[in-house]
RNA sequence: GGAGUUGUAGCUCAGUUGGUUAGAGCGCUGCAUUGACAUUGCAGAGGUCACAGGUUCGAGUCCUGUCAGCUCCACCA
């Protein structure tokens, strides 16, 4: 043995080894009797092992298949921990893996790639497009997949899933039919951030912000002095609103006024909604739902009327009288100007500077305009999914996430999930040009005019298309061109991956055990995985969701692109070794709570798996030394006995007793922190225990004194000791147990136990 | 603006349902050791537990408020 443990030469070589064997597949594959084909761990016995007992499963959460994986993704590793503890306590345990098309995402980050090269997705049609970002990202997960190899992750390999599977879509698909079909989908209208001279929409990411000086409007509304930057979209108002706290407007709120414009009276109404500042202008604000998203929420709460007054042209409409025709920023000026005129501005506020919204890639001030889109009505869905987590079917750990959880639920708003790019899976909608030929297709996002939807009848299949219109019978059907919102089928990612991998899977692993994830993804996603799994498959997803802290950097600052601090883990891998950075990520911080990167902390555990080989070469050496004592049966008494209650019978000594008594409560507290998804007391316990229990005392206690029973002795616990690290640490343990033959692989060699 | 979370040694963090003298690692100081390991061992210094109240026989722990950091959400008409 090295003096100094050397991960670069073991890793590789011991992940081989375990692949080769085939011991990430789990030991009961029910889609083959092949459990024969290596060895029940050695310590199980036979009555554990079959269908019959409840398997264990996990299913990764999926990464984005767009970009390497950054270091928080390495906090899987408690999953791994947990994987690798159920396989050697015998369970059929099975680590699925996959990787996620991220829509929004990817396609942002593929356009960003496409800019370099002078290009932009207008510049292809949506085949091409499509095409060009899948092999990106088939290109990138490779690399993701090698990173998680490196990390010595146990995942099952032979059931890898990508969330754009055939499969899984039809899967997707069959699930938004049966809502529809349910009367849980519904059309609605929704603001978007669309750029009327690129003539589509975009993603907040996509969206720049300005700060800019505007002229702020005090105008005369109705008995009211009300403040505004765009008095231009004047002709879609349909309410004033002011707080109900605001003692000034009480008595106001219910009434409807009349108002005096620049192209004759209106009437709106006064509402009294908490949106609303007091201190901001005069404390009334004039509600134009369709051009506003403030206004729009607004316009949610009271049930107000949107009208649209800007086109999609960026030209005003007919609503706009005489100033149809006029482009935003011409007929603001051309109103404020009539408004003065006819005395309606009482002041101009030259001086207010506030943010704007404009678009990436030419700086055209975004419009939020209103589009039809797909939604989810998320009662029927949330309710049931409160349930499961008060009644305890599904437990969330650390309990101080639950909150958040009912919280988000508790509130939940319809699910828009329409989304208008290219990159994801296409929503399973059609509709037909005869009956209905007024909508306008052919470019990449979605503009149609929400009036003209209102009466459309749309036919939803399971993801084929219609041969011909139900109702004309033409068979000239267009498809939606919008795109699900990626959370919709990883919402459905347990069931979807269990379901097409291997037949038997889904009826064997369903509900998998833990779903364990980063908090801040709970709301997002484990609550949607909750509600949409219930709802598709009458079962819990997962049994218990634990959830990890995010993992900054050095500074405390979160790690991001934008930042360029992200540091990725193979860097640490190879520098400090896979069991170092593995250790470092579960010890010293509560798990569930954030921790930034610590460069000494990598150091201390890479420390840590040198010890643990020192240890193993100490034993080794003197090994070597008992045997040349040359004692008879001395080799089979070399052997590690697993039996604890034996050992105590062949201590000598009172440290000898001491030692063998605190490694059994060792082991019953690591079992325990490991049930109880405590991996930082576990990891904290194990460090303390190896190297200031028994190595600083134990070893350096038995160094002179040692012989056939205290080796046999130190042998045992060393044995044990690298059982119970083996899960947070694989490939040092395996490692040495590799080289002291104590048996085929300590992956599936068998937890220890107190009789 | 709303919500959540954190504040404990120079640094990074533990501290279970309140209960003796508040712990660990790193760093620091001193000593030792070249026969497992200098990626080592032994010993030591270092804390008004953010602040102010309150409950209690007793508070790092529970309650209220204040301040600061971080995160998420919504966003200034």
């Amino acid at each position: 043995m090295d003096k100094i443990y050397n991960h670069k030469k073991v890793e590789e070589k011991i992940y081989k080894m375990w692949e080769k064997n085939r011991y990430f597949i789990p030991k009961t594959d029910p889609s083959a009797s092949h459990s024969t084909l290596r060895d029940e761990p050695s310590g199980s016995d036979s009555k554990s092992s079959g269908q019959a007992k409840k398997p264990f499963s996990i299913i990764l959460p999926p990464p984005n298949a767009n970009a390497p994986l950054h270091f928080g993704h390495a906090m899987y590793v408690a999953e791994d921990i947990l994987i690798r503890y159920h396989r050697m306590k015998g369970d059929s345990t099975l680590w699925l893996p996959g990787s996620d098309h991220a829509g929004f995402e990817t396609q942002f980050v593929f356009e960003k790639k496409l800019e370099k090269e002078g290009k932009s997705r207008f510049d292809f049609d949506r085949e091409t497009l499509y095409k060009m970002i899948l092999d990106y990202v088939l290109e990138n997960k490779k690399g993701m997949q090698n990173q998680l190899k490196r990390l010595g992750f146990s995942l099952d390999w032979s059931r890898n899933k990508f969330t754009l599977d055939e499969d899984i879509i039809k899967i997707v698909y069959k699930t938004f039919k049966k809502m529809y079909d349910d009367g849980l989908i519904y059309r609605g209208e929704r603001l978007v951030n669309y750029c009327t001279k690129c003539g589509t929409s975009f993603s907040d990411l996509e969206v720049n912000h300005k700060e800019q000086k505007d002229p702020l409007y005090y105008l005369r509304y109705g008995p009211f002095i009300l403040a505004t930057v765009r008095p231009e979209t004047k002709f879609g108002d349909t309410a004033v609103a002011v707080n109900p706290k605001d003692k000034r407007y009480k008595e106001w709120i219910g009434k409807e006024i009349e108002v005096k414009g620049v192209i004759g009276k209106f009437k709106v109404k006064v509402i009294g909604d908490e949106a609303i500042d007091p201190n901001f202008g005069t404390g009334v604000a004039k509600v134009t739902p369709a051009h506003d998203l403030k206004d729009f929420e607004i316009g949610l709460r009271h049930n107000l009327r949107r009208i649209q007054v800007i086109d999609f042209d960026g030209r005003l409409n007919k609503h706009a009288g005489k100033y149809q025709g006029l482009r935003v920023k011409e007929a603001r000026k051309r109103v404020a100007e009539d408004m003065e005129k006819m005395g309606l501005i009482e002041k101009i506020d030259y001086e207010y500077t506030h943010v704007i919204e404009v678009c990436y890639k030419c700086t055209t001030t975004i419009e939020p305009m209103l589009l039809p889109q797909w939604f989810i009505k998320m009662e029927p869905l949330s309710k049931p999914a409160i349930e499961v987590v008060k009644k305890g079917k599904i437990k969330i750990y650390p309990k101080k996430f639950e909150k958040i959880y009912f919280q988000f639920l508790e509130n939940i708003r319809d699910w828009n999930i329409s989304r208008q790019i290219v990159w994801g899976i296409r929503i399973p909608a059609w509709f037909c040009s005869e009956c209905h030929p007024e909508r306008s297709e052919g470019s990449l996002d979605s503009s149609v005019s929400p009036q003209n939807d209102k009466n459309k009848k749309w036919i939803i299949t399971d993801g084929e298309k219609p041969e011909k219109c139900p109702r004309c019978g033409s068979k000239d059907l267009k498809q939606d061109p919008d795109t699900f919102d990626t959370w919709f089928s990883s919402s459905q990612w347990p069931f979807a991956t269990l379901k097409t991998t291997k037949p038997g899977d889904y009826e064997y692993f369903y509900p998998t055990s833990v779903m364990e994830t980063g908090y801040d993804i709970l709301r997002w996603w484990v609550a949607r995985m909750i509600m949409v799994g219930l709802y598709a498959t009458s079962k819990i997803p997962f049994e218990n969701v634990v959830l990890h802290g995010l993992v900054n950097d050095p500074l405390g600052k979160k790690m991001s692109k934008s930042r360029g601090n992200i540091v990725n883990p193979l860097e640490l891998v190879d520098q400090y070794g896979a069991d170092a950075v593995r250790f470092a990520l579960v010890f010293g911080t509560a798990f569930g709570n954030d921790q930034s990167l610590s460069y000494p902390k990598l150091q201390s555990a890479r420390n840590f798996t040198n010890k643990l080989w020192n240890m193993g070469r100490f034993i080794e050496m003197k090994k070597k030394d008992v045997i040349l004592s040359a004692v008879k049966d001395l080799d089979s008494s070399a052997l590690p006995q697993n039996d604890i209650k034996k050992l105590l019978k062949i201590a000598k000594t009172q440290n000898d007793k001491k030692i063998i008594k605190k490694t059994e409560e060792l082991i019953e507290a690591i079992t325990n922190d490991l049930e109880k998804y405590d991996f930082n007391h576990a990891a904290e316990r194990l460090y303390d225990f190896a190297w200031h229990e028994f190595a600083d005392k134990y070893i350096e206690d038995v160094k002179s004194r040692i012989d056939k029973d205290s080796f046999l002795i130190l042998n045992s616990l060393f044995l044990i000791l690298l059982k119970l690290l083996h899960p947070i640490m694989p490939f040092v343990t395996e490692e040495i147990y590799q080289r002291f033959n104590f048996g085929q692989s300590l992956m599936i060699d068998s937890w220890p136990k107190n009789e």
